[in-house]
RNA sequence: GGAGGAGUGGCAGAGCGGUUGAAUGCACUGGUCUUGAAAACCAGCGUGGGUGUGAGCUCACCGGGGGUUCGAAUCCCUCCUCCUCCGCCA
């Protein structure tokens, strides 16, 4: 949620914001709106003040009335106050009811877009800040996508989870089980070697939790939902780890705040089918590794840099062929102020496959949040970054497909070691 | 799931209807003292909103929500959480 001072102050970049996100035009008046709101609160606020001020000094002198026993003068004094009440009452009510519309105005309103990120509508408008500068694998003419690769191999099973579930919750088997949990363990690792603290969150979030991130309302849809104890199961790990820090005012010098979780992930993708969601190109149940940061505003931007450049090198690692994008405004998330998304290329399928998004979505959250930070200036909203590092589903169909051969399916370097076998055959 | 107890500032812990935003201790910050440190002493030390150029003034907040009252951390209702005992259980 944009911080109302904010809005205040920068009314204009605000609707530039709104502009390079394709925000329907005939609701940018939504801006306004929220200022009229925003003026109408205080000004109700000032006038509670004043009769909330009187009363509580006319309730003491009440008291100091009935210490000395003059009965009548307190009495006479009780029905004043009894009628300050009335007038009270209703201004705390317009007060409320105002700020709920405000609040709900606020929630419409999407981050404003770093101005870095370029206009556009869809992802054909996304920008390529890294393209893949060697050759793009080329397999032979009988090489076979993922899932066929998968019937030949024994590496997960879609039909069993259909048996077991439904559809989109994959069965990883064998050798293929193994490989999911040596990416796993790669992934954390490697984000420990990089300063994450490691965490295991819970899986099922509540409302409030939810709402911080920003994934409620609105997203309600995209969350599978326990409704006999009014809870989520997450989407992604953001939520309950950047959810360890609500209400929460740190130091200046406990930044950078750096945490990873390994999580399955819950989506339920409602209305996707077809065939460029074969196999594991998206499923409703993925296993992945988050990267979450707590930072001070002016430092933001470079762990942003650093997030990336950790992605990168754990492609690298894997032997991947990827490309880094990114986000127009229009494909921009709701929350996030600037977004880079990872795809890596799938040889069999030729074509390439979003397997991270690292984001920073500096004060949207932590205003949800309350997560602050002592500086001199008094307390500010820290900023909140965070990215896969990486989402595994389709990493693992890149893997199978780009290292078939007649042998078998090779596994990348770095692995081995977890794996214990470097082919899938 | 059943029975009982409890939730107060970073922590510990008073307060149980009237200048209580909240005693006291610890922690923390600044200062005095000291060659330095410790100790001792002095001072400061919650969050959010409104208002003012500013010092400041003011409102709300004692687990969440609602109520009683001229007045509530204190009384009532409700929800949540934690602890103890019993039951069940990976």
């Amino acid at each position: 949620m944009l911080e109302i001072s904010y809005i205040r102050e920068n009314r204009e970049r605000v609707l530039e914001g709104l502009k390079v996100r394709n925000f329907p035009e005939e609701e940018r008046h939504i801006v306004d709106e929220v200022l009229a709101l925003d003026e109408k609160r205080k000004s109700l606020q000032t006038e509670l003040d004043v009769q909330l001020s009187e009363r509580n000094t006319l309730s003491k002198s009440i008291g100091d009335l009935f210490k000395q026993g003059k009965k009548e003068e307190a009495t006479e004094l009780r029905q004043k106050v009894n009628d300050l009440k009335e007038v009270a009452s209703k201004l705390e009510q317009a007060l409320k009811t105002t700020k709920e519309e405000l609040t709900k105005q606020l929630l419409v309103l999407p981050n404003i877009p770093h101005p870095s990120v370029p206009a556009g509508n869809t992802d054909e408008d996304n920008e390529v800040v890294k393209d893949w500068e060697g050759p793009l694998p080329v397999l032979d003419t009988d090489a076979k996508p993922h899932w066929e690769l998968s019937d030949k191999y024994n590496i997960f099973d879609l039909e069993l989870g259909v048996k077991i579930t439904g559809s989109g919750f994959p069965v990883f088997r064998g050798k293929g089980a193994k490989l999911v949990r040596s990416l796993i363990s790669f992934f954390l690792d490697e984000a420990g070697r990089a300063g994450y603290e490691e965490v295991i969150p819970p899986l099922l979030v509540n409302e409030q939790t939810a709402y911080s991130t920003g994934q409620l309302p609105d997203k309600e849809g995209q969350m599978y939902y326990a409704e006999k104890d009014d809870l989520y199961l997450i989407p992604t790990a953001e939520v309950p780890v950047t959810n360890i820090f609500r209400d929460v005012i740190i130091k200046e010098d406990d930044f950078p705040v750096q945490l990873t979780a390994y999580t399955p992930c819950f989506r339920r993708e409602a209305g996707s089918y077809g065939a460029h969601v074969r196999g594991l190109n998206r499923v409703h149940q993925f296993d992945k590794v988050e990267i979450v940061r707590i930072e001070h505003p002016d430092r933001s931007y470079q762990a942003l840099d650093e997030m990336v450049a950790h992605v990168e090198g754990l492609l690298q690692k894997l032997e991947l062929p990827y490309r880094i994008l990114r986000l127009c405004g229009g494909d921009l998330g709701f929350t996030s102020a600037l977004t880079y998304d990872f795809e890596v290329y799938s040889a069999a399928q030729k074509r390439w496959l979003e397997v991270s998004s690292v984001s920073n979505f500096e004060t949207f959250q932590t205003n949800r949040l309350k997560l602050r930070y002592k500086s001199e200036k008094g307390n500010q909203l820290a900023h909140t970054l965070n990215g896969s590092a990486l989402a595994l589903a389709r990493i693992i169909a890149a893997i199978i497909e780009n290292n078939q051969s007649p042998e078998g399916i090779r596994i990348p370097k770095v692995l081995q070691s977890y794996t214990g076998f470097d082919l899938i055959d």
